[in-house]
Order: structure tokens, then C-alpha cells, then sequence
RNA sequence: GCGGGAGUAGUUCAGUUGGUUAGAACGCCGCCCUGUCACGGCGGAGGUCGCGGGUUCAAGUCCCGUCUCUCGCGCCA
């Protein structure tokens, strides 16, 4: 017989009556009733009750393990009695009548409970990760990681593309966020630095003539963590490819994401229609962002036009609008049952976000005209503060524009657009969520398309790249050279889900004639552009084959699968947000014999904390 | 860097207007219990109320400072 099992934790059945089996694991929860006790014993595969009957000489030992000790197993399988059986256990058919038991792994007291989710702060449970990782929960979004992943590279596999796995000691890349660096020994005063992402390694692979290039790729960067960014490092599948346009990428990307959000979405579903492909522009005055929920069914409309209207006096916001403001409206359908309360509470929503407030016109009364293009609305039919600076016909264009039934209520925002885009969108999941009309068991995609090239940075009074610099201009040179810089897309797109980004992609710039103009617009002079991208410049002028490509994150896919609201919930060893890893105890101090070789003096700041206080902490 | 929330037993939390010996549940320890499966019963131990200062006859509670965690903003091509 085997050391430690002869069968899992979960396996054994009625079909095993009769048989001696070995079986090892934690001690989930005992039961110790004086004459007879209960092991229910855990592995990552199930639960199996193990039962040591009055009179076993056993007892007195047994009794004494602590829950979550790794024990060994070996007895009888039998059979439960019709009334003892558990039917909520796969395994509470049958219990294993304990004849032998070894302590493999006593457990001290543990800092908080395996066996029940009983709240434990995230402090604690990173802190002692190996016991947190057992439970239920834990074990679940873990596999559930394994299966994404396993599914993500059988699905890119048979889509014919190779995986690569490429450096991790790589060089600074001067766009973008904070770079982690790896001082270097052989060369004094140089670093390495760990990659944001292979973006240029896949292009350079592309390059290489391997045409179709995927990775489960480690991407780092030293950022402040978020709820869904994890601190310090993530996973994406990163995947680029040749000869291809916008449509091929989505081609390609589009059946995987589905395929996986439906092979795993348990229950939750993915509409069978191609992903809606809404043009950045759009997205943030439809949705007030680049990355729009779109299983909130509220949409926001530009009203700028009717606050404008000479026979409307409401000088609040015309006068915004006189210095080049918009005024935006979300329609928040059949309200007009809410209390009082509902409006007044958002309106302190709007005035916490730093704004005046929320106007709102309820619509009591609308009526269609026949052809039903047309719909209008009477003075005495709008409600709400602001109505009465309305006309008439300034309320019939309301409706039309956004298209009002009877009982709606238009919320008004009004200031310069960036911040009425953003402040809309915010209002329009504020309101949604408050009306709780926000669907439930679904996965809504959409593609973020044409975004601008360009952006005008008020901070630095430039023009910058507003995304990728790599990315092809739409219209190529010719756009470069004769339009404006503001004006120009790029073959740049993002996917959303459920208002989570999970990935930007674009097709690239191959032309090192359009790479020098692009940057040139942004600044750059030749020779910038030569000393950090050389390599790259230098590929491109011996034959760069059209590429592009996508690299949508692991993590935050899981984390949507899993329904987590925390991406630290699908990560086996995650930092906490300070970006340390607390078990580890990473990042540390290193000795001054290490730092010599490595030609590093430190120039600490002064130390924030007392030193007897940090020490308390690491311990 | 900025803003919100939190910090009380091993864990999760309660703690009134500032007023007796700071409580509960789970966990832990001891005893009892022959069928439980979140077993049950009895008893017990366990507290620098994050830390420092202040107000007060009296502070977990009020004030100031500070540290830590967390959420958001900035940041994240």
C-alpha cells in the first residue's frame, strides 16, 4: 500500500464499500461526541468523513490534533446508514471507519478559520497566504485561473498561433508607467528593466517572420494598486500577429473571449451578436467614459443646444456654455413614483463630486405624434427646479432628443465637456445603481475603436501620444503630414466588459519614414526617436511585415469569471496594495557586500516611521 | 501626493450622554456526551481599546498629532 493514499479526499463513493483504502490531508473539522468522533478530512479534491467508532484505542490520540494538522488515513470504506447519509457531500454516502492514523503535520493554533469564511482581513490572510489559499473559496478561483489559462492557450494553439516566451531582463521603455529595475553587475551603473508588456519583443518577433506570436506573458509595472490592478505585476495574453487589419485582430480575439466567458461563465451569458464597436468619441458622450458598462441600460444625450435657445433663461448653465460648455442629460426612465428623496439624494451625490448640483425635469405627461418621430410635452407637464426657465418648445426638443416616455426624468449636467463627459458617466452609474436596473447573469462586451493619436496635455501645453506611440495613424503619412495633429485617429482599440477594460490593442506603425513624422509631431527629434527605439527603427528598414495585435489581462478575465470584486482574489501570492509581500517579506533590505558588487550606494530619505515601530511590523 | 472608511480578545464585531470589573459569536484550553456533518452541554483562559500627546475628578468614547490597512483620485503608452 502507498505511503500516504491510496485515494483522494473526494473520489470515494458506495462503489468503495468493503475496500481498505489510505487516504491523507487536513484536519477540516472534528466531532468528538466522547464515544464516537468525526474527522471530516480535506484535500484539494473533496472531503471524506472519517469515523473512529467507541471502544477504538485511538481515540485519545486522535482527540488531541487540532484542526488543519495533515494527517494519514487507513481504514474500512462503509457504507452510511440510510439516515446518516449526507446528501449535500459528494462523498456522504459512505465514511471511512478509521483502523490506523499517522500526524504527519501537527498544526499550531491558526490565526483564523479554514474551514469557514469567517472575514478575516486581507492583512491576515496575505499574511499567512498558505492557510488562506486552503480554503474553499481560494481553491476554487485558483482553478478556476488554471482553467482560463489552459483554455486561453488550447484556444490560441488551434488558432495556429506559437508561444514564445520572451526576456525578462529587458531594457527601460521611456513611454508609459514606472519601470521596475535590475542593477546590472557586469556593467556599473546600468539597469535592466522588467517589462510592462513585450510589446516590442513581439513586434521584433513579428519582424522575425513568425507571424502568429502568443504568451501567458508577466507584465510589471510600478504603479499604485487598485481594486482591479494588481501592485507590481500581472498576466495577459498577449498575442500579435502579420498581415493583418483591425478586423483580423478582432476576428481572431473575439471567438476566444467569448468562447472562455461562455465555457466558464456558469450560467452568466455572452450576447450571441458580434461585440458592439463604439468609437471613442462616442463612448465618452454616450457613456462618459472609454471603458462604458453597458449592462446599464441608461444612455446620456447632448442637450447643449436647447439650453442655448434664446427662449430659455436658465443662465446657470448658459452661461458655462457661453464659455464653450456643454450641457448633458441622462435619461432616467419611469421616475416618477420615486420619492422625493430619490432626487435628493442624487443631487448630494453630484454636490460630494464637486459639482453645483443635479438638475432634473420630470416629465409627467408626454405625448407622441402620430408618426411617432415627433414627441411633446407641455410646460405644466415638467416638474423639478429647473423647469420653469424652460419653454415649451425647449421641452419638446428634450424629448425628442432623448426620446422621452411619459414619467421620465432627464438629469442635467453642464460644464466644460472633458468634465461633463466624465462626471455623466459617473451620474449614469450613480443612477443606475440607485434605480438597480443594472442587469444581472450577463457579460457585455464591446469594442472601443478610433482612438485619437494625439492629445493635447493642458499640463505640459504639448502635444503628446495619447496611447501607444507604436500605433499605425489611420490615413498613414499623408494624415501626418495634412491634418490636424488633434483630428487624426489611430488604429487603436481597447476591449470592455461589464465596464472593466480588459484590453488595449492596436495595429502597429511598420514604416520608419511614418514612425519619425509621428513622433516628430509629439516633439521628438530624430535622434530621440534613434537612441530609445534603434533596434526597433533599424527592423523595420530591413523588411517589417504589417502586424498587430491585442493583449487582452488574465487576471482581471478571471476575476470577472470568478465574480470577484478584488483582483487579489484570483492571485495565489499577490502583494498587498503597498506592494509588498508581507510573507516573503519583499521587498528588503540587501547587504552592503551585495550592494558593492552591484555598485549601488543608497541615499535613503529619512525614515517616516521610527525605527522600534518598524521593527514591530516586519515581525 | 490627495480624499473617504476602518483600526477594541486569535478572528469577526458590539460598546449608550465621557462614569462600576470593556462584552458577544466563532476559535482556544478543561470536563461531559454513541451518529454528527456549522454536533451539543458545562466551565475557563484570553484585552497596551493601533501608537503618542492633550482636555477632564474620570477617556475605548472628546480634541490634536501620528502609524497601518482598505476604497477612490492622481498615476497606470
Amino acid at each position: 500500500m502507498h505511503d500516504y493514499r491510496t485515494h483522494t479526499c473526494g473520489e470515494l463513493t458506495k462503489t468503495y464499500t468493503g475496500e481498505t483504502v489510505r487516504i491523507s490531508g487536513w484536519i477540516h473539522r472534528m466531532r468528538d461526541h466522547g464515544g464516537v468522533v468525526f474527522i471530516d478530512l480535506r484535500d484539494t479534491y473533496g472531503l471524506t468523513q472519517c469515523v473512529l467508532e467507541e471502544g477504538s484505542d485511538l481515540i485519545q490520540k486522535i482527540s488531541q490534533w487540532r484542526n488543519e494538522s495533515v494527517i494519514t488515513i487507513t481504514g474500512t470504506v462503509k457504507a452510511r446508514t440510510a439516515e446518516t447519509v449526507n446528501s449535500k457531500m459528494p462523498t456522504g454516502a459512505i465514511e471511512v471507519e478509521i483502523r490506523d492514523a499517522i500526524l504527519q503535520s501537527a498544526a499550531d493554533v491558526i490565526p483564523f478559520q479554514v474551514a469557514e469564511e469567517d472575514g478575516a482581513g486581507e492583512e491576515i490572510r496575505l499574511k499567512y497566504r498558505y492557510l488562506d489559499l486552503r480554503r474553499e473559496k481560494m481553491q476554487r478561483n485558483i482553478r478556476l485561473r488554471n482553467n482560463v489559462i489552459t483554455s486561453l492557450r488550447r484556444r490560441m494553439t488551434e488558432k495556429g498561433f506559437q508561444e514564445f516566451q520572451t526576456p525578462i531582463l529587458t531594457a527601460s521603455s521611456p513611454e508609459g508607467a514606472r519601470d521596475f529595475l535590475v542593477p546590472s553587475r557586469l556593467h556599473p551603473g546600468k539597469f535592466y528593466a522588467l517589462p510592462q508588456a513585450p510589446q516590442q519583443d513581439k513586434q521584433r518577433l513579428m519582424m522575425s517572420g513568425f507571424d502568429r506570436y502568443f504568451q501567458i506573458a508577466p507584465c510589471f509595472r510600478d504603479e499604485d494598486s487598485r481594486a482591479d490592478r494588481s501592485p507590481g505585476e500581472f498576466y495577459q495574453l498577449d498575442m500579435e500577429m502579420s498581415f493583418v487589419t483591425q478586423d483580423d485582430v478582432f476576428g481572431v480575439i473575439e471567438p476566444v473571449m467569448r468562447g472562455v466567458f461562455e465555457e466558464f461563465g456558469t450560467g452568466r451569458t455572452v450576447d450571441p451578436k458580434p461585440f458592439p464597436r463604439i468609437a471613442y468619441r462616442d463612448a465618452m458622450r454616450r457613456y462618459g467614459s472609454d471603458k462604458p458598462d453597458l449592462r446599464n441600460p441608461l444612455e446620456i444625450v447632448d442637450v447643449t443646444e436647447v439650453f442655448a435657445r434664446d427662449d430659455v433663461e436658465f443662465n446657470a448653465f448658459k452661461n458655462v456654455i457661453k464659455k464653450g460648455g456643454v450641457v448633458r442629460a441622462i435619461r432616467a426612465p419611469k421616475v416618477v413614483d420615486q420619492p422625493r428623496s430619490f432626487f435628493d439624494k442624487l443631487n448630494g451625490w453630484a454636490q460630494a463630486q464637486g459639482a453645483p448640483g443635479l438638475g432634473y425635469i420630470l416629465f409627467e405627461h408626454v405625448e407622441h405624434n402620430n408618426d411617432s418621430t415627433e414627441c411633446i410635452t407641455s410646460a405644466g407637464d415638467a416638474k423639478g427646479p429647473i423647469a420653469k426657465f424652460l419653454s415649451g418648445r425647449a421641452l419638446t426638443m428634450l424629448c425628442e432628443l432623448a426620446n422621452l416616455e411619459s414619467g421620465d426624468a432627464l438629469f442635467f449636467i453642464c460644464n466644460v465637456e472633458k468634465d461633463a463627459a466624465k462626471l455623466a458617466g459617473l451620474a449614469r452609474d450613480k443612477i443606475c445603481d440607485d434605480m438597480g436596473i443594472r442587469e444581472q447573469g450577463v457579460f457585455r462586451f464591446c469594442w472601443i475603436v478610433d482612438f485619437p493619436m494625439y492629445e493635447f496635455d493642458e499640463k505640459t501645453n504639448k502635444i503628446e501620444f495619447s496611447h501607444n506611440p507604436f500605433s499605425m495613424p489611420q490615413g498613414g503619412l499623408d494624415a501626418l503630414e495634412n491634418k490636424d495633429p488633434l483630428d487624426i485617429l489611430a488604429w487603436q482599440y481597447d476591449i470592455v466588459c461589464n465596464g472593466i477594460e480588459l484590453s488595449s490593442g492596436a495595429i502597429r506603425n511598420h514604416k520608419p519614414e511614418i514612425m519619425e513624422k509621428a513622433f516628430a509631431i509629439a516633439g521628438y527629434g530624430k535622434d530621440v526617436l534613434e537612441a530609445k527605439f534603434g533596434g526597433m527603427l533599424s527592423a523595420m528598414r530591413f523588411g517589417a511585415p504589417p502586424h498587430g495585435g491585442i493583449a487582452p489581462g488574465v487576471d482581471r478575465i478571471v476575476m470577472l469569471l470568478a465574480g470577484e470584486p478584488n483582483i487579489r482574489e484570483v492571485i495565489v501570492f499577490p502583494m498587498n496594495g503597498q506592494a509588498e509581500d508581507v510573507m516573503m517579506g519583499a521587498p528588503n533590505t540587501a547587504d552592503p557586500a551585495h550592494l558593492k558588487e552591484l555598485h549601488i550606494k543608497l541615499d535613503l530619505p529619512k525614515a517616516k516611521v521610527e525605527p522600534e515601530a518598524a521593527q514591530k511590523k516586519s515581525t
